[in-house]
DNA sequence: AACTATTTATAAGA
DNA sequence: TTCTTATAAATAGTT
């Protein structure tokens, strides 16, 4: 189908080769879209230019090898052996990892000591006892800043109300305000009967938040 | 190219359609083979008619999708997909729980306390306190066990040795017997010294064998 | 990229 | 399905 009939054998000039390519390409192109339209069919067509680039048509509502034909892209050659390969061996790693810190945890949860030698456990039980070390320093020191804070929050109250109460005093217009102060005085009042330890040198303290003085209380 | 131009719409007479999906995919397949041929390409050519039957052309040199396509025939649809997404799916859980398993044993080794509450921090603290006895009950189990195989070990040894000691005097044929007899009383001697305090109640041990002696000394 | 003479593909009919 | 054939479509060689 041309000016002349042509044998089917590999074009040797470049540029002739490269220009029917093209032409070729399009219209197998063509060839493959009506094919899917006029019988339903589904197609994937890739091709690969002797140049190495990358042409296809894949049937709308084939996405699904959409996947492979990527990889196929980017790697030229296939790679889903290696892919696969590569997963299984991750997938296999992770399993493993994971397998070992479970017992890692099952060991410091205090089971799954049966298969321990006597050294593993003397071991086991210093880790431990350095853990719980760590863990209580770190909790006095949350309970240290969380005081500051309060301690802090409460001295601004207690500023706040006494301005606030000076005010009324001076002004003497409040009808409320003995009995607002005598509620104050009684709040304060409950605060006093609790206390709690610290590290030494760390004073006490009072708390008029019913939350947080709950929290304070815990230690 | 017919007796009549068609629409490039989908044929609706069944009959029709798979006569032209077959001409049609003749025609194609020719194609791609002139198109392979001619431009020295590499096509991958899949075709999946109405009736879900499959035609395919990969061009010779192109053995590298066999595989895939071998898939594709076995279970018509994907089937790698799947499996691929199956297997991300897989792999990011365990990475998921890695990461969490992680975190647990950070907070246990006594790291990562950073961002933890305060309450958090004590019951932290409880569970490591309650590990931590697991663990010395079982340490102290584990010594009770080896102690009483040590025991009998010692027993069963000082019983042939005897054994042999009254075997050999009363032959009174073997002219070493004095000094080993001297050297076994000397080794004993030496393990008396050592003892080692367990539970109320648990009598203390003396062991001939270095190593196990190690063991031991080190409750 | 266009053009067009030809070859090729194929729709319709048998 | 396959063959036939008139005709549409694709494209080789040219501009």
């Amino acid at each position: 189908m041309g000016r002349g009939k042509i044998e089917i054998k590999k074009i040797e000039n470049d540029t002739n080769r490269q220009v029917t390519y093209s032409k070729r390409r399009t219209g197998i192109v063509k060839k493959a879209r009506e094919l899917t339209v006029l019988c339903d069919a589904q197609v994937s067509l890739i091709m690969f230019s002797n140049t190495g680039k990358l042409s296809e048509y894949i049937s709308p509502s084939t996405t699904k090898k959409k996947v492979y034909e990527l990889y196929q892209k980017v790697a030229e050659v296939d790679l889903w052996d290696t892919e696969y390969e590569r997963m299984q061996k991750e997938l296999k790693e992770h399993k493993q990892t994971n397998m070992k810190l479970r017992k890692e945890i099952g060991k410091r949860i205090g089971e799954c000591l049966d298969d321990l030698s006597f050294d593993e456990l003397r071991s086991l039980e210093q880790d431990l006892d350095e853990s719980v070390k760590a863990v209580r320093d770190r909790k006095y020191h949350t309970l240290n800043t969380q005081t500051e804070t309060y301690r802090k929050k409460i001295r601004n109250l207690q500023e706040t109300h006494t301005h606030l109460a000076r005010e009324c005093e001076s002004r003497g217009e409040d009808p409320y305000f003995e009995e607002y102060e005598a509620l104050m005085a009684m709040t304060n009042g409950g605060a006093h009967f609790v206390s709690y330890g610290l590290q030494p040198g760390q004073p006490d303290h009072q708390d008029i938040d019913g939350h947080n003085f709950y929290n304070l209380r815990l230690s």
